[in-house]
Order: structure tokens, then sequence, then C-alpha cells
DNA sequence: ATAGTTTCCGTAAACGTTTACGGTCGTTGC
DNA sequence: GCAACGACCGTAAACGTTTACGGAAACTAT
């Protein structure tokens, strides 16, 4: 099946009539319309999407934009995953198909939005992995397409906003640490220049100075967001002659390779050192237990997609004024801090 | 800049030369070209895709279609980042991009396919998560639109296909089980109608069977691919009166849950039961060590994508003739088995 | 100087839709 | 019996490109 030429042209009516049956449009008769979905079902006809999107101005694709590469940056990939099925769940309501646009690593990301943006590849936009400057905000400000973030930067073109409470997490860990007689606490700082890691660290500072403890600059750790990268950091920790006795961090994949090289070093989460973090499914099975905290990612989705709705034009109206939401995570205490 | 009707007036030549200057054709005068080139920057003009694609028959993108939800069937976590990394690494010399074709894990994969190719979504797609009989095959085929796919089937239309060598796998698993002098030697088999699952549990059978070892029905776990899984299967194993000495599996996610569990029911892994399973970031700072088999996602992504364009009719004559591939997997000794 | 050739560029058609507009026919209201 | 109206459908323009075609210069060869 070619085109709505031959589908009208097979029922002997006109393009125009055709056009209409399918889209649902009023001033058809029923029967006629009836005749075409038939039609259209049996032979497989669907609109293509470039004469579509080419004369309504929109393509009724929602963009996902991460960046691939063996280092997912921030997160790991069943995080992405589970956040795209909650996505989903609401986009399918509205006919809306997301499809994830996949910057490589060794591509400039502002450069492959501006190319696909420009492109008028989608009608709306999700960004994720959200630099502390995110020249991205204003590209798509400037081209006026919608859009929201997972994630806030400083740079703000106020557009909507979903961010996990790295912020609170950073107080609940920290005021934990301190309730336990900590002194001597470190932070993992994961590598790149992510504002979670900013908004993290800060904070932790801050909690810290108002309870009249330093955070030392050596207790600092930045680490690449992958086992090995936590693996590395706990090496680092092993080898200082005097080392923090509590330690959090912000990024779930680390956490493995941490607790694997403290072990090796003869370092037991837990007893010789308090361990705060995130949790995943790789998380679930450490021992002894993470003290974490944890979220539902399909619960994120959908809030992420009706976020994104409510700044589309089309779809506001079904969607109140959603705005900036910082999303909470609950500790799920372990043995490990 | 609205479209290239703006920028041919701007410059005050028509639209036909700007367009050839944009797209590299012959008969435009150097400096025109440059003129052209040069003010599409400056204005951050790009071609409108549904355009393009409409006049030319052809969108520029690769789709990549897998499934979203919580667990990734069949692969882990980084595995498919990596990859994409690697696909883009050939797309991106010739001006092709990647996108992600999420399909739900609530939507039905052979509606979902049908609906983006008819559509006119991408020029070619790669398939993954390929099931034993696999309608998409056939679909494709119909629609005559190029794709390859990571994974073989039953259903075969002649396409060519990358797959593991999980019977590779299978055999080396079992003869280094065989050889340790291991009778009783068990297998998970991932949840779900994956192909590579029958392939590599009948090649573990019939390795089995030409040494004179029968594998029990018992032996044989079905789980889901995810740590989860792999702590249920542990579990089971744990409560059984005689328990296999030897465990092989073929998913990556489920090792660590397996781990888990056998410690937690006081049976070491290594010791008192033999594992040989997947590496992946996740495994490598298990203890001990797990005996696995291991591959570059890499280059796996840089092989998907040649195979791909050489099916394409526009890029054929640069690659060769790539039909279907085992791909090998190398066998990383460790302390599990 | 003329014919032939090359270089460059403008014109217009085509791709597959959607939709504003107008037209036909039958029905209703007076 | 006529006007007004509603229900339905066909016509054609428009969306933003690419590209086949032809034509106007400028250049070359005779």
């Amino acid at each position: 099946m070619k085109g709505i030429r031959q589908l009208a042209d097979h029922l002997d009516i006109s393009i125009g009539t055709v056009s209409r049956a399918l889209n649902g449009k009023a001033d058809v008769n029923p029967q006629t319309r009836k005749r075409v979905l038939e039609a259209a079902e049996k032979l497989g006809y669907v609109a293509n999407q470039s004469g579509r999107s080419l004369r309504k101005g929109s393509t009724g694709v929602i963009g996902f934009m991460m960046q691939t590469g063996p280092e997912i940056t921030g997160q790991g990939d069943t995080f992405f995953m589970s956040v795209f099925d909650g996505v989903q769940t609401v986009l399918a309501r509205h006919d809306l198909d997301l499809v994830a646009l996949l910057c490589s690593s060794s591509e400039d990301p502002d450069a492959y939005l501006q190319r696909t943006v420009a492109r008028g590849f989608a009608d709306a936009i999700i960004l994720s992995a959200t630099r502390r400057n995110d020249a991205r905000f204003e590209l798509l400000e400037r081209h006026k397409i919608p859009f929201i973030s997972l994630g806030r930067s400083l740079t703000d073109v106020g557009q909507p906003w979903i961010d996990l409470d790295f912020e609170g997490m950073a107080e609940a860990a920290m005021e934990r640490f301190i309730l336990a007689g900590h002194k001597d606490i470190g932070v993992i700082w994961p590598h790149g220049d992510l504002n979670l890691g900013y908004l993290f660290i800060e904070r932790c500072r801050s909690i810290l100075a108002a309870n009249g403890i330093r955070l030392r600059e050596e207790n600092v750790f930045r680490a690449k967001p992958s086992e090995a990268g936590g693996y590395a950091v706990a090496k680092e920790i092993a080898a200082r002659p005097s080392r923090p006795s509590a330690i959090a961090l912000v990024n779930e994949t680390l956490v493995t390779g941490l607790y694997k090289g403290l072990e090796d070093a003869g370092i037991q989460p837990g007893r010789d050192i308090a361990i705060v973090g995130r949790h995943s499914p790789h998380t679930q099975f450490l021992s002894p237990s993470l003290t974490g905290f944890s979220l539902s990612l399909h619960e994120l989705g959908i809030a992420l997609a009706e976020t994104l709705l409510s700044v589309m034009p089309a779809y506001r109206q079904s969607y109140g004024d959603l705005r900036r939401r910082i999303w909470p995570m609950v500790m799920i205490e372990g043995g490990s801090g």
C-alpha cells in the first residue's frame, strides 16, 4: 500500500474524504468511515509520517535525549529503561511515540541537539544528564520547542524540570553520619560536569559546616560513574594514612565497586567505614545491605511525561500547571551505615 | 530561520541553487557555495526533515528497536549503550542518525513495529531481543525495508544477522565442567521466548549427551533475567535435597543475584558449586572472580552497523557481502568454576 | 565571427498528507 | 413552492524539500 491516493482509488472516493475518515473528523458519513477504516486495516495502510508532519507541522514523536557509551553519565541504563516505560504509559494515551535520541560519546551534545531539533525531528524533548551550565536549554528555548529536563541546571530559561532530591539526600546522609558520631566524613563526586554532583557536594558541605564540621578537600573523591570508578575510590581510600570513617555517594553504579575495593583492602563496609548511597537493582544483594535512597522509576517517568505535556500547547489544558518538582527519595536502612 | 525559501531570499538566489550548494552537488560555483554555507551556518538553517524525506523517500535515520521496562530482555544494563556507541561510529560516517525505537512493555512488539515502519520512520532497522519465532522478520521483509537482527530466530527470511556464540559458550562451559569431573550439571534458562535461551540449552544438552551425561529436567532452572531472578534460582538450588555441582548461565545480570543467594545459603561459588557465566561491568568485582565469557560491545556495534549498511541499497557497494556472523566470545578464567 | 562546449543557475514538478472552501443533494420550515 | 439549512464529499492549495530540465552566459576552438 503506497499512499492515500491508492486507498482512495480503491474505494472510489476522494483522498480528502479518506483523510477525514481516518483522522476522525466530523463531516463524514459513518458508513463511509467504516468502509475506509476497514480497507485501511485490510491493506495495512498507515499514513506516511513525512507527508503528514510536513503538512501538520508536528510529528507526533517525543524525543528523550541521552548519551551513549560505556559509561552512562549519572545513571545506569536500567534506570532509563524503567523511566521510559513510565513515560510511555502516559504518551500512549495521546498517540505520541517516544524515541531515544542517542548522542554518541564522541559527539558534542549541543551540536547534536542543534542538528536534530532544527531538522524538526521531534515535537518536544526531554533532556537528561543536565550539566552545571547547559547550553541545550538556551538552544531549545531559542527554537521555541517545548522541553523539560530531568535535572536542574544553573542555566535557567524557565522550563519545568524534575530533579531527584539530591539535596535532601545529602542532608539525610550527613545528619545520619553526624548523629552516629562521625567526624571525618567523605563524599564521592562523580566525574563530569553534571549538576547533580554540585548540588550534592555543596549541600553536604553546608550541612557539615552548620554542625561545625569541615568537609576536607582530600575527602572529596572524584570518580567515574561506573563500578571501576567505585573500585578506584576504594583503593585511594585504603592508601590513605587516615581515612574517613563515613562516606556518602550519589551514583548507584559506583557502590558495588566501592564495596569490593574496600573489602579487598580489608576494610569492611558498615563496620570499618559507613556508607550511604543510592539503591538500584544491582545494590539489592550487597552485604552488608546498603543504606541508601530509592525511588519509583516508573512513577518518575509518568511525572516526566505529564510535565512535558503541560508545556505542549496542544495538551496544555489537559494537564495543569506542572512546573518544577524535587522528586523525593526514601531512605532504606541497611547495615552499611 | 524558517526554510530554504528565506535563506534563498536572503542570499538573493534561487532555492534550487541553495539546495544544491547545501547538498554538495557538482554544478554550483564554489564561491556561491561558500556564501550559502556560511549563511546557513550563521542563520542556523538546517533542512527540514519532513520535507526532505518526503521528497527523497528516505529519512536518514536508522532505528534500533528495543523493549523498555524494568527487565531488559536478554541483556543487561550498559550492554545496549555500549553497542549503540559502536553503531554510531560507523553510521556517523554516512550522515545517518541512530535512534532507539522504544517499545513499551505493555505494547505488542509486532504491532509496534508495524506501526512505525508503515509510517516510514526509519530507513532501516536493527532488531534486538529476537524471539524463537519472530513475526517481525516477516513483517519487515514484506515491507521491503532493510534490516538485520542481533540474534537468530527460527523464522528466517534471509536477512543477515549477528548473534553471540551462545552455542560455543555452551560447549566450552560443558566441556569444562566435564573435564573437572562434574556429573550433575545445571543450567539457567532465562524466562521468555528469546531464541538465545533455546540455543544455549539445546547445545548444553547435546554436548552432555555426547559425553554420556543426561541433563536432568529439574536441573534446568527458568529465571527472570535480573538480579532477583538469579537470587531466586539460588534459593531454589539451596532448597534441593541434592543440588547440581556446577551450573552454567547465559545472562549477565543473573549472576550477582545468584552469587548472593548461594552465599546466603552457605553455598560458596567456586568451592561448593562451579559457575560459568557472562561477563559485564557488574561482574568484574565478584569474589571469587567469575569464570565467564566476554566480548567487545563496541566492536559488536561496529559490526552491526556495517552489516546493516550492506543490506541498504544506497550503501551496499561500500560494504561487502556481510551475511551472518556468530560473534565469538572469549572465556576469562576465574575462581568460580 | 561562428559554432560548439562548459559552467552555472533558475524554474517547476513532485513527494504524501491535511484542511479550508465550495458545491451538490436532500431535508426542513414557512 | 421557495428559501434556508444541514449533511456529506470533492477540489485544490499548502507544507519544505530535491532534482530533472532547460537556458543564459562565458569560454574554447575553428
